[in-house]
DNA sequence: CCTACCCCCAAGCCATACTTATGGCATGGA
DNA sequence: TCCATGCCATAAGTATGGCTTGGGGGTAGG
């Protein structure tokens, strides 16, 4: 085809030969061969070279507007590989996606202006889900301490810092006390407690058995601003991520660490190969590099 | 491409391979080069087959427009081959264009009802300089006897039948006798004379030194039906082809056979390769195909 | 736990395609 | 008229690329 288009331009083979940088008689055996599978001569030839024949001119109409095409595409990809153009899909629990991932994106938006980042908030099971069905490029998750990490066999799974938990307590408990001194999860032993997600409960449970307690729960919602509107009340006590609490601050509790207390471990997951895809790429370096200075390494 | 439509039709790379008749390496080997040229995956390998990435739906599209352009280009080539479109430009002299080219036309009309036929008058030398200007397909001329045929080297020149000449006298001339019985040349040794084209007129003068006599030539012009009206009026005689008595005969004019006068040969030229082209070859079968069943063959 | 499916990797063989070399043909100038 | 120049076609050789076979890893489904 391009070939064809050259001895067109150049209205001879031999001149075509020339813009290719090839010998004549391959572009001749090129002419031939098309010729050929067309069943009708494309150019006639002579003695100053070639002269289209009709079946050339509609074939050629038809190279150029492939051609066109061809490099349209070839432009298309580039902007991808260039991260001028590309789309990017996440999935994000919501605390991190209401703190580290707008950082993030924001990061990601100044580094390369083009890419069209999506967002969309989900617990770690649901977004592992969504992961493997095809619906997002990389998915924010998190576990806690002796929980076991999500990603099942095809899935890269990247430590991504880790995020502590945090005692909340109404200012008028007895422990709101200094806020930088840690809190024994005894001392609450015989307060109401309110749960956060199903795994934040179980984690909650596990915590406190190991401090030799069974906690009161009584509540329970993933909804942090929820949690701490409870707690301000004075309705209950709870132990929230550091992330949570980053998100939206209710001024009227109490929070003080929690002695003993694993932090939870955050993850980002993506497909093996989706590393490749440029803005993939770009995306994961850019979370990294907010964690890396928003979160503590993970301790293991 | 082709390639890469079919995997994204399957969904798998095997499957490509299943619907192309190759084996899957193959396949999977031509997709890692497409990649490889385009610096970004097309498609995540997945348990189950493959799934196309931003970069490989941004190709697609592109190679479904490229499929389409290319299946244009072979439903128009396909067309021409089979006679369905196609153009065939002609240039004949005028008594030919006005009788053996129209039924030509016609016939191959008949034939491949899609064939764009375009026929222009032009005298022999003219035609022949159109045919080596690439303006048309054929050239239909003509040579009297003694004189060298047209068609310079690469012209393939195709005798297509003889037309001989008529004396055409006024009624009232003594020698406008029986219509069918010849007449000898120097009967109208005395007469006025009119000519026809410039070869055509160097003809007359060579025959009729041939015959013995030096004609009063006073008059010339190629159009036929302004010479018979000349004739008629009793101002001169003329020697006629029979194509241009066909094409338009004044019924004021008496004819006869002229003795001992040699018919012209009628010519086909074309460039050698134009042969090839199906449009051309078979509007060159249908003028043969007339001239050999409208004039006698040439005899030498 | 095993089978089936899909994909990748490595090595070998074959075909395609480009090259060099040669000849024919037409044009233009000495 | 002869030679020189360009263009194209053909033929033969070589090398690159591409397809095949054989083997392995990994993941779903029975």
């Amino acid at each position: 085809m391009l070939i064809f288009r050259e001895i067109a331009r150049t209205g001879s083979i031999a001149g075509a030969a020339r813009g290719l940088g090839w010998t004549q008689p391959a572009v001749s055996q090129h002419l031939r061969h098309l010729e050929r599978q067309a069943g009708t001569p494309l150019v006639l030839r002579r003695p100053r070279g070639v002269q289209l024949t009709e079946a050339g001119r509609a074939l050629l109409r038809h190279a150029d507007a492939i051609a066109t095409r061809v490099q349209a595409a070839t432009a298309d990809l580039e902007a991808m590989v260039q991260l001028r153009a590309g789309t990017v899909r996440l999935a994000a629990f919501p605390s991190a996606g209401a703190t580290l991932i707008p950082a993030a994106m924001s990061l990601l938006a100044e580094r390369h202006p083009g890419l069209d980042v999506r967002l969309r908030a989900a617990e770690p099971p649901q977004a592992v889900a969504q992961l493997d069905a095809g619906e997002v490029d990389l998915a924010i998750t998190f576990t806690h301490a002796g929980q076991t990490p999500p990603g099942t066999g095809e899935l890269t799974r990247i430590p991504a810092g880790q995020d502590p938990l945090r005692l909340v307590l109404p200012r008028t408990h007895p422990s709101a006390g200094p806020p930088d001194t840690p809190l024994d999860l005894r001392a609450l032993a015989d307060d109401t407690w309110i749960g956060g997600c199903e795994r934040c409960t179980a984690h909650l449970l596990q915590t406190c058995e190991l401090a030799g307690f069974t906690p009161d729960i009584r509540h329970g919602t993933d909804d942090y601003v929820l949690t701490q509107a409870l707690i301000a009340r004075g309705l209950a006590v709870g132990l929230l991520p550091q992330l949570a609490l980053d998100a939206a601050r209710d001024p009227r509790v109490a929070v003080r660490p929690a002695l003993d207390v694993r932090p939870r471990t955050l993850y980002v997951l993506h497909h093996r190969e989706a590393e490749q895809i440029p803005a993939v790429r770009s995306a994961l370096r850019a979370i990294l590099d907010i964690t890396a200075t928003h979160t503590p390494a993970p301790t293991g």
